[in-house]
DNA sequence: GCGGACTGCTTACCT
DNA sequence: ACAGGTAAGCAGTCCGCG
């Protein structure tokens, strides 16, 4: 890499009202200060800036500070200075005297055996050093920022369209319009434009069943595919004997090395001319394995621009982003892309986002022609590629997005879960208010209290109703829900680990509902009022926004981003408290959450019957009505606000609803013709393709029902249907492929102790080949007549099919809406009690 | 020694 | 390492049965 400039050099020739993002932090062993990570959008380079204001790592004691002064082994640890702080304890509600124990470098806090944190009693010692610097500095990361006098300042400023926003948000109290002015702030400021490029490697291993190792790297790298957003596609290829050949391709060009640390030289050459690096499993593998092969192969430290840490690969001069870490992310694949991928490999991401996987090879990778080889890795690198610039470069905005509101730089938004984005976006809040964070023993002392019974046996409190559906076809349905309901109650209700079971004995006689918690009457708690907030803005102007027709698409699509953003956080908000692994575990928050929505719940369904309204089902925050009278509904809406201050909303109308009597289990027709399956079996992935397609048609026949009589058609048409798939599977009319069950193996195999489910037969099978099992893969088989019942696809013979399993299991998925219409799957296939006997 | 009833394990889903 | 509630299939066990 080339060597630190000084920032200051390399602003002498830039104008003052240049801007920079901030796209990260880190701290230098070798200088003791943390650094910026910001872009300059104009060049497409990182430039680092040093801290010039002797920030040092440090921590909490509620030790005397005289009595730390004469501490050696605190001063052989590390300490270097004491100073004496007063802090608001956010548990006592007063303020308190702390010493402040200051460092000289960050693992003299933490991360040692004889580590300050180690020897005493501490507090605010496990936040990673990079991060408690941005905090400090009131830095927030994704943001654009001014360099004036060597010092950052947010280049962002409420506009006048942000203060038409403001205006929308006139009936809050000062604090609220404080607390959402400053979210807007950060969710309307400019966002960047990078340049990035994906990297793909492969490496020639004589074992082709393994991943070859990253910190042994004792493979030589063949191949090195790149794919730049600013068009470039190139292949890096080592010479190995007579692969030698002409490439032409049009999408790429390929450069042949005769040495493969000439390669990596090139690799590092193209890397350093980015800004951001995206990868797919690049921190556990294509990153560390360049750097450790280029360590093996003699190249100096100063030629390696890659960084790894136990969190992850980063690079000297740019940020990475790994998108295995990202789309692994179970709130990401939930609520960012609605479940629209199921797999965490690339092949199964790329499939289900882009609509096309990897380039599909037979042989060994070292079987392969250079121009296969050529071909297959840059296929990679090209699906990483673009699963970044999709939809308008979603993935790195929404990463943005995530940054601003975690206040995480993005490598870390990508490296951890949504407990991790609040715990930060939390800690900030504390530094900003001069709390003191307390550790997680300090809240269970005083609030390990659970008064509430699970229905699930081994869960820690009581959940969500469900209301048991009244079975058969129902027309003309209207489906409310509240909006937002648990981050509601945290609002409404001033849910906080501080508010709940607060140290006021006057405030005991505030409780919630069916426990025997309190809340505070007298202070405002931090979670309430933040999440509150953010679930306005999403509510009140994204929301609504990301779906208004007079906007663009494009500018449609960047309020979706937000708005989705913003889900993920409120509905982890209330989660994260009933997580144990959660610094800040807090179960009355989480218990009183749910009670408040069951309270909400409950009274709405009264309410509902007092109104004469036939309430058909229900699920924790929805209402299924049957009526056609939005007189009723708009009052029972007005009676949500007015007498719970909670927004009930029409979520959906259906033409027609099919329930038999399961919950969350059921198919219906919306008014705009769009059939929706909840839960339905033929609706599950792991299903056969043969079972699917059968159920699909079913689907098609009952989206054109509009009425009584369409029914009476659909159901002849339905049984026919079935009878038809039925003789396929008596004939053998399939292909086996079809009759593959895709169920995801939690664990290794061997580590299944308790019974042996299905597929981990299959999987042991598989292994017994010397095919490598992991955690997290999805393992295809079939049901067969042999003694295991079960042969993995791959091994498995059409002859060897067990047909009547296949007929019990389309018989179960058809009957969960079979029921409903008052068909009997058994009749339609002319099993008579006679046959079934034999 | 066999088979139905039952429990527990596992996965996938809903909100 | 966000939560609890529900469905379904299968593995394994218990218990009655001359």
């Amino acid at each position: 890499m080339s060597m630190n400039k000084n920032l200051f050099d390399y602003l002498s020739n830039e104008k003052d009202e240049d801007i920079f993002f901030l796209l990260g932090s880190g701290y230098d062993g070798s200088k003791g200060k943390a650094y910026l990570k910001l872009l300059d959008p104009r060049k497409q380079e990182i430039i680092l800036l040093y801290d010039e204001t002797n920030h040092k790592p440090y921590c909490y004691s509620k030790i005397n500070i005289e009595e730390l002064k004469n501490r050696e082994d605190l001063i052989k640890a590390g300490a270097i200075n004491f100073i004496q702080e007063k802090k608001y304890d956010p548990l006592i509600d007063s303020y308190i005297e702390v010493t402040k124990i200051i460092a000289s470098d960050p693992l003299s806090i933490g991360g040692r055996k004889d580590s300050i944190r180690e020897i005493i009693e501490t507090w605010e010692s496990d936040i990673p050093y990079h991060l408690n610097y941005l905090y400090d500095m009131n830095l927030i990361p994704g943001m654009p920022y001014k360099i004036e006098n060597g010092i950052l300042k947010m280049a962002s400023s409420l506009n006048e369209i942000n203060k038409m926003i403001i205006e929308k948000f006139n009936n809050k109290n000062e604090e609220e319009k404080k607390e959402i002015a400053k979210w807007l702030l950060l969710l309307e400021a400019e966002q960047p434009e990078i340049k990035y490029v994906s990297l793909d490697l492969e490496v020639l291993s004589p074992i082709s069943t393994r991943v070859p190792n990253p910190a042994k790297a004792e493979y030589p790298i063949i191949s090195i595919a790149f794919v730049g957003s600013d068009g470039l596609r190139r292949v890096l290829m080592l010479k190995i004997k007579e692969n030698i050949e002409n490439i032409e391709n049009k999408e790429f060009t390929v450069t042949f090395f005769n040495n493969e640390r000439e390669m990596l030289r090139e690799a590092f050459n193209i890397l350093n001319k980015y800004p951001c690096v995206i990868t797919f499993n690049g921190d556990d593998f294509d990153l560390p394995y360049l750097k450790n092969r280029a360590e093996k192969l003699n190249m100096s430290k100063e030629e390696i621009p890659i960084i790894i840490s136990k969190e992850g690969a980063s690079l000297e001069r740019g940020v990475h982003i790994d998108l295995y870490r990202f789309f692994f992310n179970k709130s990401i694949q939930v609520y960012a892309f609605g479940n629209a991928y199921r797999e965490n490999t690339l092949d199964g991401v790329a499939k289900s986002i882009l609509g096309r996987g990897k380039i599909e090879i037979l042989k060994n990778l070292s079987e392969l022609s250079s121009k296969e080889l050529a071909e297959y890795n840059f296929g990679d690198a090209l699906l990483v590629h673009d699963l970044a610039t999709i939809n308008n470069n979603l993935v790195i905005k929404l990463l943005i997005v995530l940054s601003r509101i975690s206040m995480m730089p993005i490598e870390d938004v990508c490296r951890h879960g949504v407990s991790g984005w609040i715990k930060s976006l939390l800690y900030y809040e504390h530094r900003k208010r001069n709390y003191l964070i307390p550790r997680p023993e300090d809240i269970i002392k005083e609030k390990g209290v659970i008064s509430t019974k699970a229905i699930i046996e081994g869960k820690k409190y009581r959940g969500a109703i469900v209301v048991q559906p009244f079975p058969g076809v129902h027309f003309n349905v209207i489906v409310l829900d509240f909006a937002s309901l648990y981050p509601s109650a945290l609002k409404i209700w001033n849910l906080s680990y501080e508010t709940v079971r607060c140290p006021h004995s006057e405030c005991k006689d505030n409780l919630i509902p069916e426990t025997s918690h309190w809340v505070c009457k007298k202070i405002k708690g931090l979670q309430s009022l933040i999440i509150g907030c953010l679930r306005d803005i999403r509510v009140e102007w994204y929301k609504p926004k990301s779906s208004d027709k007079n906007l663009t698409q494009e500018k449609r699509i960047w309020y979706d981003i937000v708005q989705k953003a913003l889900k993920v956080f409120l509905n982890a908000s209330y989660g994260v408290f009933g997580a144990e692994a959660f610094p800040l575990y807090c179960p009355p928050v989480a218990e009183s959450t749910a009670a408040i929505g069951r309270y909400a719940f409950k009274k709405a369904v009264e309410k509902a019957k007092e109104m004469n309204i036939e309430i058909i089902y229900g699920d924790t925050d929805s209402l299924f009505l049957k009526t056609k009278n939005y007189e009723t509904i708009e009052k029972l809406i007005k009676w949500a606000k007015e007498s719970m201050g909670l927004d009930l909303e029409i979520d959906k109308i259906y033409n027609y609803v099919v329930f038999s009597s399961r919950k969350k289990n059921y198919l219906g027709v919306t008014d705009k013709g769009i059939v929706d399956v909840k839960g339905l079996t033929g609706k599950k992935r792991h299903v056969p393709e043969f079972i699917k397609k059968a159920f699909n048609e079913m689907l098609n026949e009952l989206k054109n029902v509009k009425n009584e009589e369409d029914f009476e058609i659909a159901k002849k048409k339905i049984e026919n249907l079935i009878r038809e798939w039925y003789f396929k599977l008596k004939r053998g009319d399939f292909a086996l492929e079809e009759l593959a069950f895709h169920i995801m193996i939690s664990r290794k195999p061997e580590k299944y102790m308790k019974t042996t489910p299905q597929h981990v037969k299959a999987a042991k099978k598989l292994k017994s080949k010397g095919i490598d099992i992991v955690a997290g893969d999805i393992i295809s088989f079939v049901k067969t007549k042999n003694k295991e019942g079960v042969e993995p696809l791959q091994l498995a013979r059409k002859d060897q099919i067990d047909t009547e399993k296949y007929i019990e299991y389309l018989r179960s998925t058809f009957e969960q809406v079979l029921d409903a219409l008052g068909i009997d799957f058994n009749n339609i296939v002319g099993v008579t009690s006679l046959e079934s006997f034999l």
